[in-house]
DNA sequence: TCTACCCATCAACATTTCTTGATCGAGGAG
DNA sequence: CTCCTCGATCAAGAAATGTTGATGGGTAGA
């Protein structure tokens, strides 16, 4: 049938890995009240600039976020429905119905 | 209102920092039929038992997956509840609602 | 007891990721 | 046009992460 694992399992690891830096989940954060620029960030996290570049270039790069410039400024917010993505994958990877914790009695590898 | 946010974030980081890898991800995508031993996966992963030992190790520390020792085996399964968790984390970061995507028409650093 | 097996851990190395400071282009203000 | 601000990008270094092969502890079977 269709999606193929691999690259459903490399999107799952560029997502998972944009969300798994404290700088970017606090950018994230801010995000949550609506669009940023980079130097409301900057102020706000108390961050160098060159820093909050870098990781706002992961989070884009991964789709969680997007940027929009308006003169000299350029505004970054969540992209959405990208954390809803990141909840269906983390549902896909829970323990399927049905399944007995334990599979076997007998030896493990033959 | 208690929970520090820090102390959150850090968890959170924990955890999406823990799927971030192809192999952990595939480990867990085994795991789902139910408990494994090490070699079930060297044979299934295709991986150097070192790796896999490695990598259960972080999957452990993060709590996603636990472990019991039975004779010379030891058995791993995911942690009940511990994707539901990472859904949780990723909820938490969806956007406000009410939330005006674009946040002011003035100026943005004064 | 001796041997074989499972697997955690370690050291060494390779690779990736993050941080910092510098540079540069684009846009406005004067 | 000139100067200034915002912010992307780069290079260099530091730190964290992943890989590999070796070692050793614990357990089972002969």
């Amino acid at each position: 049938m269709a999606t193929d694992t691999v690259t459903d399992r490399e999107r799952a690891v560029a997502l998972f890995h944009a969300l798994s830096d404290p700088t970017r989940l606090a950018i994230i954060e801010m995000l949550r009240g609506g669009e940023r620029c980079v130097c409301d960030l900057q102020d706000a996290l108390d961050a160098a600039q060159s820093r909050l570049s870098f990781h706002l270039k992961v989070l884009r790069d991964a789709g969680v976020v997007s940027d929009r410039r308006e003169g000299r400024w350029s505004y970054h917010r969540i992209v959405p429905g990208a954390l809803e993505e990141v909840r269906e994958l983390a549902l896909a990877l829970q323990p399927r119905e049905g399944t007995l914790p334990i599979v076997s009695g007998g030896s493990c590898c033959r």
